[in-house]
RNA sequence: GGGUCGCUAGCUCAACUGGCAGAGCAGCGGACUUUUAAUCCGCGGGUUCAGGGUUCGAUCCCCUGGCGACCCA
């Protein structure tokens, strides 16, 4: 009675196909093969060769078996590595001999690694391959690869995300598409004398943004902390200390659902500037989206996943938020419009709102209703009520009115930039309001963090600072959505 | 939170009104020395998501639960 009995046929018998090398004295995972040459290596060696040619060049190597086709003494094998490159090995009786042919036919499954060595030759029909004289395998696979000529049920991609690489090039291209983004943002950011910094996952207060955290312990302090939501406050200390161009990229924490655009972790790139202003901001964010586009598709008019382009070529729009709002009601809104009478145009326009919202939120809600989820091409929106942007500075010439922006890549929010609020005489009032609404129970509200206001009390210049998801960055580059972006996605257990 | 839909062989999917659960690929056996998802002949493979109910009989109808997708708030 062993456990094998329970197996699918499949799985059984893999499992006996290794037992058998193995008795056989084979070693189904040998821990080196002489391989000398990558496929990618071979192809570029040898671009366009004539059909049913012999080179000469004997070589060793290595790959998944992606597709058998066995005649009576001659067998083909495609080989696929890494990247996706494949080549194809060929195995002829009379070159590898009748019992390395048999044992080919009886050993291999679809999904192994091996490894072939012989000539470098093309087929009759033209095909870059390897002539073996000889093989061995690699690693035996022990469960069946999926069917490769229809797609993977979506869950089992998400859950199993390596088959998902094994078959699917596009899930193969966005591993790569997202590093080169990453990669592209860190070159920018250095190449504008920017230093990156890592600042604290583990929090004793959450705060930097309004979210519901994650809860943990630390056994050895023995009192629970909060997994990051933001590191804004941990940043503009480091703009204190004298870090005047700083800049961060990691992994946030929201305590919060997850669907097509929302993951409970994200990774997050947040950067700050002394002496920069919103407008610096909104003109550097640009610049590192646009060379982000230019490093992972060459260009900066992009072409999504389904096959549309997107230019985020040149100078982008930028609206006020007051501004285009009136604009779209056909009625002047300004901070000074009173809560009544933004109710009454939320209701003109069949907008049910929430009774309790105040004026920033409502404007908010009818500027979104109205104006922001019909923008499509790139588009910065300014200056934001001053209530509902409790880090940030208030307009330097209008009243009511917050230097903030939001950055709308078709038609969702990439990016939020600030002049930042640098008082800490306001900056601590602001903070007292939100732990009010805290302790009244509103658990995405700030919590009164001392430390960071003593930091400002030391003096921090006047700065700069931007917010943009990551995942988000490359949905806007790519067009898919945030379970592609993200490798690994949190999904229920099985 | 509310609604709709889905879960069947290793994978992708069928199964009419409740009546012996099927196909393609994959697997196993055989043939085949130039294939490209090779081809040809033959064979095996199922806890129909789980539990309960109705029924002579349930993949199908009802209830509860699990997982997922979509829509709404």
């Amino acid at each position: 009675m062993t456990s094998d009995d329970d197996l699918p046929e499949q799985m059984r018998v893999r499992r006996e196909k290794r037992a058998r090398l193995l008795e056989r004295g084979v070693d189904p995972y040998p821990v080196e093969l002489p391989r000398t040459h990558t496929l990618a290596e071979i192809r570029q060696k040898f671009p366009d060769l004539a059909p049913d040619t012999s080179t000469g060049e004997i070589v060793g190597v290595t790959g998944r078996v992606m597709f058998l086709r066995n005649t009576g003494k001659l067998c083909f094998a495609t080989l696929r590595e890494g990247d996706g490159t494949e080549l194809q090995a060929m195995l002829s009786l009379n070159r590898v001999g009748e019992d390395a042919l048999s044992d080919w036919k009886t050993d291999v499954d679809l999904g192994d690694h091996v490894f072939v060595h012989g000539e470098v030759v093309t087929s009759r029909r033209g095909e870059l391959s390897v002539m073996a004289d000889s093989w061995r395998m690699a690693a035996k696979t022990l469960r069946p690869l999926p069917v490769q000529h229809k797609e993977l049920a979506e869950e089992t991609r998400i859950r199993q995300r390596y088959v998902d690489l094994i078959l699917r090039p596009q899930a193969r291209q966005t591993v790569r598409t997202r590093a080169g983004v990453v990669r592209s943002l860190r070159e920018s950011f250095h190449r504008r004398g920017f230093i990156e910094v890592e600042t604290p996952m583990l929090q004793t207060l959450h705060g930097g943004a309004a979210a519901r955290p994650f809860v943990t312990h630390s056994n050895a302090f023995d009192i629970d902390l909060f997994l990051r939501i933001a590191p804004e406050l941990y940043l503009k200390r480091c703009v204190v200390g004298g870090i005047e161009k700083v800049f961060e990229i990691n992994r946030n924490f929201r305590n919060e659902g997850s669907d097509s655009s929302h993951s409970p972790e994200f990774s997050m790139l947040e950067f700050y500037q002394a002496y920069g202003t919103y407008d610096s901001m909104a003109v550097l964010t640009r610049e590192l989206i646009q060379e982000a586009a230019e490093w992972v598709s060459g260009s900066q008019i992009v072409t999504l996943a389904d096959g549309s382009e997107y230019d985020l070529s040149g100078e982008w729009t930028a609206l006020t938020m007051y501004g285009s709002l009136s604009e779209a009601l056909g009625e002047e809104v300004t901070p000074d419009t009173s809560v009544n009478r933004l109710r009454g145009l939320a209701d003109q326009h069949e907008l049910v709102v929430d009774p309790k919202l105040g004026h920033g939120k409502l404007v908010e809600e009818l500027w979104e209703h109205l104006v922001g989820r019909h923008l499509t091409a790139p588009t910065f929106v300014r200056d934001f009520p001053v209530e509902t942007s409790p880090l940030t500075r208030q307009h330097r010439t209008q009243p009511g009115v917050a230097e903030k922006w939001d950055l709308y890549v078709r038609g969702f929010e990439l990016a939020t930039g600030y002049s930042e609020l640098v008082d800490p005489v306001v900056e601590r009032a602001r903070l007292e309001e939100q732990a009010r609404l805290a302790s009244q129970g509103d658990e995405e509200a700030m919590r009164l963090d001392e430390d960071f206001l003593r930091s400002l009390e030391y003096g921090m210049p006047p700065a700069g600072g931007v917010g943009m998801g990551i995942d988000r960055l490359l949905m806007a580059i790519t067009g898919l959505g945030i379970r592609e972006t993200i490798l690994f996605p949190l999904v229920r257990p099985e």
